[in-house]
DNA sequence: ACGCGGAATTCTGTCGACAAATAAAATACA
DNA sequence: TGTATTTTATTTGTCGACAGAATTCCGCGT
């Protein structure tokens, strides 16, 4: 379907505001699922006759992605798509531990009873996709449960930061969850659980220990892989 | 100098990328000062005519606009100032006072020398801006010191997290100021000068406690300032 | 052969205009 | 007089086109 979806969408009329919207997610959802790999020329006419669309259109989307921080745009040339700052990822790293933390622990203090169907709800899906050994859907089901527990957190500051960076980080991990193609990692099914059955017994510590910890075991897992990496191909 | 800007722009003829930067920049600060205040009718022609440009560059700026949450477009409808959300302050300042923590022990623990400087720098000008007890300078100074703070942090995530919630708080911030407009608090510039000395001796304890109750003390006294206006105008 | 300068091409930024969609106004009807 | 329906009007979303900027290519000169 998403393939489908891609290249030949031949729908001859689109709603009226629908069509920005459109580019957006696909283009989005290409540069973060790296069909669109970073540095890639981002042509506006090439794009306006891919989707039937005129430039203007197309030009918000990208507007929007630039606010991004998805595509860079340099004024009066070239547009293409950002680049992921290996050189940082460290900064990176540290966010995301502490918004994993921070949205456990207040999703351990404000959490009501709906809440934790949602968010188990989101783990079967995301232990679903580890089971069929799908990188793509462990991504999304992993980042929409930690999403789901932001969202228990109900600070929506926090969730939009939170998402941002899940966002944000999408590609890395994309690259990460690559490397688990084969083997499964059925410890963080675990530990999602474990962070699942802190959040409902409301024990705010239980829950920033788990998650630090969860997080921190991720953080190094990516980094050995970079390493490994590194030292085949510097490029990229 | 800020009044003849916005009126009576006559520059006959802008370098070519600049008008949105300009109609962007413009605009925004017009909604982060509360000239334009929040649900303010948003009129892309009427703008058109002011900026004397055309509605392409306008429709940009207000795009990159939405992106930033500072207005609210109805689809095929009307666009208008976003409003502030006083219901969930809390969250926001929740977030604020974490930012401020982090980004405090994050400088405490990797600032250099010449970080100080600039901290030290933005310092004196908050100084400057209280002794003149001018409230815009205040809120100016005061964000910039505190994001010369997450600079020294040397995480760019932080940063740019940290500077996002700053202005998305600056219109807050500006009700908040406002109201210190006669009498001064020299107490803000003290527990500045103890920041930085924390900072500068790589304390981190210190400096996360001190960023700590200096942010809960603005939050609080924010609090008690809308406690005592929400008696009196429950509107806005 | 190599560097410099100008022409051509390509892409972006901007413009004016048209069409769809919604809100407002006016009219018809009960 | 109040309500429903049509008409008008305003505003947004989209389009095709033009002009400015920058890269590229090509020819010229040393």
């Amino acid at each position: 379907m998403t393939r489908s979806d891609t290249d030949a969408n031949f729908t001859p009329e689109r709603k009226r505001g629908s069509g920005v919207k459109m580019v957006y997610d696909t283009l989005r959802d290409e540069i973060l699922d790296l069909v669109l790999p970073p540095g890639s020329p981002v042509d506006e006419v090439q794009l306006a006759e891919r989707f039937k669309l005129s430039r203007t259109p197309i030009r918000e989307a990208l507007v929007r992605l630039a606010g991004e921080g998805l595509i860079d745009t340099l004024p009066n040339r070239s547009t293409m798509v950002s680049n992921i700052d290996f050189l940082n990822l460290h900064t990176y790293f540290d966010a995301l531990v502490l918004m994993y933390r921070v949205t456990a622990r207040l999703a351990a203090e404000h959490h009501r009873t709906e809440d934790l169907e949602v968010i188990r709800a989101r783990q079967a899906e995301f232990k679903a996709a580890v089971e069929a050994q799908d990188a793509l859907a462990m991504i999304a089901t992993n980042a929409a449960f930690h999403s789901a527990i932001a969202e228990a957190g109900r600070n929506s500051y926090f969730t939009g930061l939170f998402n941002r960076l899940l966002d944000e980080g999408r590609r890395i991990l994309r690259l990460y969850y690559q490397s688990y193609e084969d083997r499964l990692p059925q410890r963080f099914v675990d530990e999602h659980e474990e962070m699942i059955a802190a959040i409902a017994a409301r024990d705010l510590e239980t829950a920033d220990r788990l998650a630090r910890t969860h997080a921190e075991q991720i953080v190094d897992q990516i980094r050995t892989l970079f390493a490994r990496k590194g030292r085949l191909n510097i490029s990229l």
